[in-house]
DNA sequence: TGATTTCCACAGTGGTACCT
DNA sequence: AGGTACCACTGTGGAAATCA
């Protein structure tokens, strides 16, 4: 066990403290009903976005369309064709089990289904496996797909027939397990009160993760997901990451195992077993030098190391076929399995935070800086190295299926 | 100042069984 | 419900060999 997951336990002192109890969490629900109902329009949009076919190696395949998610249950059901097709995709889940969910503000008819996807901030995802509370964080999760209502708690009861029942639709432990796992998120994910678990807020967990900040944009993680083994879980909380960093596949922005270290605190070794759990993409980058004369080699490779070799052109990429070039292996890029998901909330989460840690003086937010390499055109890799010759600058070339090709401007420091 | 794989060894934990 | 013990499995890092 990591020293800091043991930090986390004198934040939990502090939180009671720090906000002033029911009333504003109550607002902060409200505030975020609101928003959400904003944000739904746009929301329902861009929903649909593929996921990487599922292989099937044992795992539990997860839907290749997801629909819509985190909407208030009061908007959009009006769609008989969306009704329809999440009718079809869960024809057990009768409205008995959710008739005692339903009844916030608007006269609510019936609360459908449960999502199918959960929208999580990447920050949120690493700060759960840096603490190493994937366990519990994952049943807070879960609790969110359950709390269809949206009111901010669940019913114990209804929690253990979701979660542990034969029949539960999000079953993933045993009631022994549950409870546990409740206990050990009590008062950090939930509070418990008369048989209900009232949920903590996004803000109030990420203050506990001790994340100053959400800055990764969040990302639809399939609830099919959650159920698995938390080995697959954790995969996938590491897997946000860069499908939050996959925009569209233009910005494939190279990022070196060591930067992903320092930003995740996962292991190069590690990334990779995550990678290929949660189907992260990645495509490999190489940089291609002037022509493979003996000099040019010679310097590179004295700059670099054994990293050199000779790449040669047999597809004439570059210019006249055959000719090789020096060339060297570049970061890799990684397209994540998870659809993009509007900001939302976000900006209001962060004031939260900022606040909380502004109240808890223990804004201790050091920020990494990584100064940056790749470049989409050679008039921003010039703009930028007029300003830091000191590195190598690359900027985007030709590139084919397999691996992306990328110039280079190469750092005054090479003679 | 790249990436990947495989093999090995080890510690810690998730999840359960069996108690009271 | 909760305490405790137990074990298989998971997560992890190092090294070495290799690739492009």
């Amino acid at each position: 066990m990591l020293p800091s997951a043991r930090k986390v336990e004198p934040f939990v002192g502090k939180l009671g403290h720090a906000i002033s109890g029911e009333l504003q969490a109550a607002q902060e629900r409200l505030l975020q009903l609101r928003a959400q109902r904003q944000a739904s329009r746009s929301e329902a949009e861009g929903q649909l976005v593929s996921l990487f076919a599922a292989e099937t190696n044992g795992e539990r395949p997860f839907p290749i369309t997801t629909p819509i998610t985190q909407l208030p249950p009061h908007l959009g059901w009006e769609s008989a064709a969306v009704s329809r097709s999440l009718r079809r995709d869960n024809v057990q889940q009768s409205e008995v089990t959710y008739a005692t969910a339903v009844s916030i503000e608007t006269a609510v008819s019936h609360s459908p289904t449960l999502p199918k996807t959960i929208k999580l901030y990447p920050d949120v995802a690493i700060g759960l496996l840096r603490q190493e509370l994937v366990a519990a964080g994952r049943l807070w999760l879960l609790l969110q797909v359950a709390d269809v209502a949206n009111c901010g708690w669940i019913e114990e009861s209804r929690a253990r027939e979701l979660f542990t029942g034969k029949r539960g639709d999000l079953r993933f432990c045993g009631v022994r397990q549950l409870r546990n796992l409740l206990a050990q998120g009590d008062e950090l994910f939930w509070a418990r009160q008369n048989g209900r678990i009232w949920l903590r807020s996004t803000a109030k967990v990420a203050f506990a993760l001790e994340i100053p900040q959400l800055k990764l944009r969040p990302v639809a993680l399939p609830v099919a997901v959650l159920r698995q083994k938390i080995g697959t879980v954790r995969a996938h909380l590491y897997a946000t990451f860069h499908s939050s960093r996959t925009q569209h596949d233009q910005a494939k922005k190279p990022i070196s195992r060591e930067t992903v270290k320092k930003l995740t605190e996962v292991n190069p070794r590690t990334q990779r077993r995550y990678e290929r759990k949660a189907k992260v993409k990645r495509q490999a980058q190489f940089a291609i030098g002037p022509a493979a004369t003996t000099d040019n080699l010679q310097a590179r490779a004295w700059e670099q190391g054994q990293a050199t070799f000779q790449f040669k052109d047999f597809n004439g990429q570059q210019g006249p076929q055959g000719k090789s070039y020096v060339a060297w292996q570049l970061p890799n890029s990684y397209v994540g399995p998870h659809a993009p998901q509007p900001k939302g909330r976000q900006k209001r989460i962060n004031q939260t935070l900022t606040d909380l840690f502004m109240q808890g003086m223990t804004g201790n937010g050091q920020r990494l800086s990584v100064t940056r390499r790749f470049f989409d055109n050679g008039r921003l890799a010039a703009k930028s190295y007029l300003r830091n010759s000191e590195q190598d600058h690359y900027w985007r070339g030709r590139g084919n299926g397999r691996y992306q090709l990328w110039q280079v401007m190469e750092s005054s420091n090479l003679s």
